[in-house]
DNA sequence: GCGACAG
DNA sequence: ATCTTGTCGC
């Protein structure tokens, strides 16, 4: 099962979550996963009104056949008001908690936001990955940083640059549609998410983890 | 000073 | 994130 392994305390202040943001980032890992990705879990957050009360969402994909093969669900409360750049301190607790209901240890974490796509270059999908040492990417609906469209076909993608820098892609997973925004989480290369991800939107722009793992949420939010 | 800013 | 009708396409 999965395990946090560095329970740091929760921040009050900005300033004192930049402060983890910073202290954390050395321990993500480049290096990719030599095991074969046979599951991968999908991680979403649905909220109550403008914030507050919140369901953290997981679910459990077969990447083969994009069956559920285990979930999870965590009513909780937002820890964190939202503030671009210090996402995870805000949906993390609640994910942390229902990554650690599941019975089935996933291959790899794919996380509703960013990785490295972002500005102290530690964004949720790292943040989860390094407390868990569960390998991660991050797949986001809207682009941190700057990018040229990728060509119309599924598949095309073009680097997506922060400060001058390639932190991911813009990768089209449908024709016809705005391409998602693939990052590196932890313990995983690029190329591998961006297959990743083609193997998990066979269909729709965004990848089947998310979707089942979001519509897993707004029901347990009824 | 003004706009931008993951979900 | 969430509030929302009709509409286009498979």
């Amino acid at each position: 099962m999965i395990r946090v392994r560095d329970p740091h305390p929760w921040p009050t202040t900005e300033a004192e979550a930049v402060a983890i943001q910073e202290r954390l980032r050395p321990l993500v890992r480049f290096d990719g996963e030599p095991r074969e990705i046979r599951t991968a879990a999908g991680l979403d957050v649905a909220y109550r009104d403008e914030s507050d009360e919140l369901v953290a969402a997981v679910t459990v994909l077969d990447v083969a056949t994009l069956s559920v093969v285990d979930s999870a669900v965590v009513r909780g409360k937002a820890e964190f008001p939202y503030v671009p750049g210090l996402f995870a301190f805000r949906e993390a607790p609640s994910l942390l908690q229902a990554l650690a209901e599941l019975s089935v240890e996933p291959d790899v974490l794919v996380c509703d936001g960013q990785g490295l796509a972002h500005p102290r270059r530690f964004g949720l999908a790292c943040h989860l990955g390094v407390l868990t040492d569960v390998p991660s990417i991050g797949v986001g609906k809207t682009a941190m940083g700057h990018y040229e469209p990728p060509g119309e076909e599924r598949g095309a993608w073009t680097p997506l640059r922060l400060d001058d820098e390639v932190v991911g892609r813009a990768l089209r997973t449908q024709r016809g549609v705005k391409p998602v925004f693939v990052s590196v989480g932890h313990r995983f290369t690029l190329d591998a998410a961006c297959d990743l991800v083609l193997r998990l939107a066979p269909k729709y722009r965004l990848p089947e983890t998310t979707r089942t793992a979001d519509h897993l949420g707004r029901s347990a939010l009824r």
